[in-house]
Formats: C-alpha cells, structure tokens, sequence
RNA sequence: GGUCCCAUCGUCUAACGGCUAGGACGUCAGGUUUUCAUCCUGGAAAUCGGGGUUCGAUUCCCCGUGGGAUCACCA
C-alpha cells in the first residue's frame, strides 16, 4: 500500500479564534480524504499560540464539529503545550548563523526595547511543486531578514508551523491557497532547519455569490448554523467534497466512505468555487431520501414544533402516516418546522373549517353543487374501514367520480379533509386520517354547506 | 500598488489536440387518472478577448482583460 515507503500524513491545523468556517470544514475534510485513501494519518493540530483570540470553547466547536461530521483523527495536538519543543530549534538556527538575534523597538508595544529572531534571508529564488497546481516560484528577496520569533522563547506561527509539521512527521501540506505566499517563507525556515521538504496542494478558495471570499455578511458561513438547521453531516462532506474536486464519474452523491475510496488530488480544480446553498439543499436532499422511515420519523418527530404537538388530533401514529408526506416536500430537516408553523400539515393534527365557497370546484365554467357529491362520499367512506390504504380509498371512491367528473367530487373531498387550497390527494389523506375522521370532515363539510 | 494564483452554461463541473462541448443544481415547458409536492420527459443556457503553434484548439505558448489571494513583532 506504501509505495514509496513512508506513510502519509496529513493535518489540519485551526486556530481556535473564530467558529468552524465551512471552509476550514473543507480543508480538514481533503486532509482527511487524501491521509485516509492513502491509509495514513490525518492529525489536528490547534494552533492556539495567540493567547488573546484563542478560547477553549471555539476549541470545543472545532472537534466538535469535526466529529460531528464523521472524521476521525490520529493524533491531536494543542501549540500551547509545546512551546518547549520550539526553542531548541531557534537556538540551532542561531547557533548555525541562518538566524539571530536583533534588538529593535517594538511595534507592537513603541518604546520597548524587545530582542526578536530574524532568519538570514539568503534572498533567493524558491520553486516548489504544488499537487494542484504544478510549479510555483517565487522571489523571497523582497521578505527580507523576517522575524521568526517575538523573542527566543517566543516563536511566531510560520516558525512553530514548520517545525511542527517537521516533527509530527507531515507528508502532504493541503490547505487553501491563501497560503501560497506563505510558502516561499516556510520552505526558507525548512532550509535553515535542515528539514526534508514535504509535499504542497494548495486548494481553491470558497467563494461567496459575488465571488468575493465567503464570510459572515454573505449569510451563515459557521458548521453549527448548517447542524443547527439540520443539514446532514453526510450531505455536508458529501457537497464540499464535490466543491472543488470530482471523481471522474456522473457520480454525485457519496457517502463518507466512498469519498475516501475516490478521492484522488488529481481531481481537484484550480478555481475558487462559488458556495451554492441550491445545491447544498438539494444534496441534502438526496441524504435525507436515503432514510430509513424510522430514521426520518424520529428526524420529523424532533422537528415538529410544540404548536403541533399540542393540536387536538395529535398523535405519534398520526405523524408517522404523514411523515412520508413530509419527506416529499422538504430538502432539510429545518424545512419540516418551517412548514409546520406555516400551517401546511395542519390538517392531520385538526379538523380545518374551510368555507363554503373554497370546496367548490372552479376550474369548470359549471359550477355546480358540491353538497350531493359529498354526502355521497361520506355514505363511501362509511363502507370502508378505518384503518385502510391510499389505495384502498382510492378503489372505493374511483368509480364514483369518473361518474361525476374527478374535479366536481375530488376537489371538494380533498377540500373537506384539509381546509387548504393545496395539499395531498385525498386518498392519501383518507388513510392517513382514516375512514371515520374523514367521514366526520366530510359531514362538517357539508354542514357548512348548508348553513350558508 | 508589488508578488502570486485562477478563467467552460447563472452555479458546481466533464472533455488531459480530434464526434453536435457531456452531466448535475437552478430555471422554463409538457406529462404523471382534481390542486400542491414528488416523479418522468423535453427545452433554453458556456469555452473572457487577441495573437500564435498545429491538418486541427476548450485543451499548448504569449499578450491583454477580468476575478481572487497575499504583502505583521496574527494565524
């Protein structure tokens, strides 16, 4: 499996100062893909140097949500616990001339003297191959003598990130591309240490519909806001995957694992992509017809607000008929409350009023009384039984209103059963309510018909 | 502004010199035994511009244009 003999490892390396960007998601999913098709290790590394940003519960989020999509990592490792392990290196640099020591003032801080660690820019030309994108050069001369370290027990993060990657044994550097400059300057600090280059894959940058960087201002940008709404992890890495990269195939929608088997860095693209919410919707779609009608009743179940809850008709055996119903017309899990509160699935948890003049049949220029057709239903439905299929009904009622004419008796049922100028068919609606409920609506129907 | 990266339908992308530029999302139209939804079928929709190289360029090269990234004692 290990063609060239050294495993390879991969990390992501967050800096806990913000939530988890979709974007950093991305970039720690490719890590993981490439490490685990590869078979080797895909490590976290939290880059949390800068005491006055980094908070634990941005920690927290970033494994969190990390877990809560399905990777896994090797190894986890936290900078603040290994500043040891940085000044030894500084020193060796010193020692070996390829950095010093330079007392300056401060910029941070004006009229404080502070001694800073400058690394002797041997002001040449670096060319490294970039997986992605093939040869990248660059001329570090203009980065001058930059500094490395605040001070020698301070290292800052181009230095620390080098001899991190170096010492956890990192094969393949894939990250965004907003790293490319950083580079040049890495692999300067990676000559100076003596270190073995690894390989680069800098991946396109998400981008916002105006095609500018995807930020907060262009609407949720953060992984909780997607959980929160009910996203699917598996839709999630299944649509990031595809931003940027393709297998090769028609193929579209992967589970976690296929991912892994496919991916292949040949197939990722060069350009920024645009982050489409449309697809994404779409995708989770697919996730969320991939279902089981246990997982999804258990899905609607917990989305279903309290209003709903509290509706007369209300039982868990009456959300479960209707549940398929829900799963036809939703493309997240959010959608279902959306929905609900909208009013849309009323009907199953409360007999509707709806007024004389919405059960008639109007696409007819005759219209015509709807009374005799829904009294004859009801005198139907008293014949079937309760507990009966969409079908069942359908049989039932088939003949009658291709008698009639389907809209003068359909439109009026359908109508009676759910108060709503739009809904399902009736026949689907009869078993869900079942036979006698749907003979009482009808029968209101009929009463309002009436006393109008 | 300097440096670097990028460029196929509105969007994500396929075609690594050779069929009529393919697929998906979205969109539009029709059908699916009443409406909505689902589903099915079909349509419209792209190679940024200009030069080369070549028998032949989406593809290779150059220039332009456009977009993006980055220029810290942050990460």
């Amino acid at each position: 499996m290990f063609t060239h003999g050294k495993k390879v490892v991969t990390r992501m390396a967050p800096s806990p100062t913000g939530h988890l960007h979709v974007g950093t998601a991305r970039t720690a999913l490719y890590n993981y893909l490439y490490a685990k098709n590869k078979g080797g290790d895909f490590i976290v590394r939290c880059e949390d140097t800068d005491k006055e940003r980094s908070t634990a519960a941005f920690e927290e989020e970033i494994i969190a949500g990390l877990t809560w999509l399905g990777m896994s990592w090797d190894a986890y490792y936290r900078q603040s616990e290994r500043s040891e392990v940085y000044r030894p290196y500084l020193e060796q640099a010193i020692a070996d001339g390829a950095a010093y020591r330079s007392k300056e003032d401060s910029t941070r801080e004006p009229g404080t003297e502070i001694e800073v660690v400058r690394l002797k820019n041997p002001n040449k030309t670096i060319t490294f191959e970039d997986e992605i994108r093939g040869e990248v050069t660059m001329d570090t001369t203009d980065l001058g003598d930059f500094v490395i370290a605040r001070a020698i027990d301070d290292p800052l993060f181009h230095f620390v990130n080098v001899v991190d990657d170096h010492e956890m044994g990192v094969t393949h550097i894939i990250r965004g591309e907003d790293h490319i400059p950083n580079t040049p300057r890495q692999i300067l600090i990676q000559e100076a240490l003596g270190f073995e280059r690894p390989t680069y894959a800098h991946l396109p940058l998400l981008l916002a519909p105006d095609r500018s960087k995807l930020s907060k201002r262009h609407g949720p940008v953060s992984l909780t806001q997607y959980a929160e709404k009910g996203y699917m992890p598996g839709a999630i890495t299944n649509y990031l995957a595809l931003l940027g990269w393709n297998p090769g195939t028609d193929q579209e929608v992967f589970t976690l694992d296929e991912l892994v088997s496919e991916f292949d860095i040949a197939g990722v693209q060069k350009g920024g992509a645009i982050f489409d919410i449309e697809k994404l919707r779409w995708m989770n779609r697919e996730h969320m017809s991939r279902l089981s009608d246990d997982e999804f009743r258990i899905m609607v179940t917990d989305r279903m607000p309290d209003t709903q809850k509290a509706l007369p008709q209300y039982t868990g055996a009456r959300l479960e008929k209707l549940a398929p119903i829900i799963r036809e017309r939703v493309s997240v899990a959010y959608d279902i409350a959306q929905e609900a509160e909208k009013g849309e699935y009323d009907f199953a948890f409360a007999a509707p009023k709806p007024p004389a003049e919405m059960l008639m049949w109007k696409k007819d220029e005759h219209v015509r009384d709807p009374l005799p057709r829904l009294q004859k239903v009801a005198e139907i439905l008293s014949t079937i039984p309760d507990a009966c299929t969409a079908d069942d009904a359908k049989n039932a009622l088939w003949n009658y209103a291709e008698e009639i004419g389907k809209g003068e008796v359909l439109w009026p049922l359908r109508v009676a059963l759910s108060g709503r100028e739009r809904s399902p068919d009736p026949f689907t609606l009869i078993h869900i309510l079942g036979s006698a409920e749907s003979y009482k609506r009808v029968q209101s129907a009929c009463d309002t018909i009436l006393s109008a």
